[in-house]
DNA sequence: TCCACTCAAAAGTCAAAGAAAGTCAAAGTC
DNA sequence: GACTTTGACTTTCTTTGACTTTTGAGTGGA
């Protein structure tokens, strides 16, 4: 009986319908009477980006780990959104495209409104060749996607 | 647990809709039961120009601790920035004025970043005139700039 | 009155102690 | 051999307290 997946069903159920749970790392540890740096080793190979968590912890007095479980894998979105726009696109894309990434909590309002602005017809009113204008905004739109990465 | 963010908090509240407070660092010490050193560590942490705060404060009899959250000279700041930027501009200036603007607490250093890549040569590779590409530079620049006013 | 001096009441500084969490590699299991 | 467990050591953040600096207010003498 691994007491690695022991934690690892704990922490599931503490998530539960929530989609975010903050631990003590040590309460943990010793609750399962393992060393700290067992819940470290459940964290790095069961709550991974790839399997969809995000986890953010402080050190320090009051210290923490958050586990939150992402609805999808935002880097894999991101990337897939970078992929799938081509060597030009339009506002109306831009718009499309970041409405759903805001929906899926990969960027936030502000990040929306820069990189939408970024993008905007009136950033780019210099470039009178439409089909230049359209390939400088994708170049744009993907140099910034890619900081979210 | 964690003092520091219940004076965090706390202060914040005080704040509200004003944009300031002058508080008696031994009175909001005693409040929470610390030692008033933990005040200033909490204004050091927490209320920092990077945030945007401006922190001002007198010692001796009736002295105290006033903050101040920046808005208005940030505001002003940008109508300033904005106005200087001519009709082009290259990397190194933006880099220049952000930096500054950073440095002032007008942007933190993610919409640094987000701003630096919308406006990097690297973004706007398709255009091969240069004095276009500063010219469109100036036009992203500006408008995302807008965006802090 | 007015200046100079003193003093207590603030706030500031800094470093040590404390409280978490992180890392990494050795040892153990299957 | 791959995965798990353990623990010594590291890093980061917070709390505490002793000591320093600044400043306004009161006081006394010219």
């Amino acid at each position: 009986m691994k007491i690695s997946d022991s934690i690892e069903n704990f922490i599931c159920e503490l998530l539960g319908p929530e989609n975010s749970v903050e631990l003590k790392r040590n309460e943990l540890a010793s609750y399962f009477n393992c060393v700290p740096s067992q819940i470290n080793y459940v964290i790095q190979t069961r709550f991974t980006t790839e399997r969809g968590y995000i986890v953010e912890s402080r050190r320090g007095g009051g210290g923490h780990i958050k586990i939150t479980r992402m609805k999808f894998e935002s880097n894999k979105m991101i990337e897939h959104v970078i992929a799938s726009i081509g060597q030009t696109v339009d506002v109306m894309t831009v718009e499309a495209i970041l409405n759903n990434l805001y929906l899926n909590g990969v960027v936030n309002s502000d990040e929306a409104k820069l990189i939408m602005a970024a993008c905007s017809n009136n950033a780019l009113s210099s470039i009178s060749d439409g089909a230049l204008k359209n390939k400088v905004r994708a170049d744009i739109f993907k140099n910034l996607l890619l900081l979210f990465v």
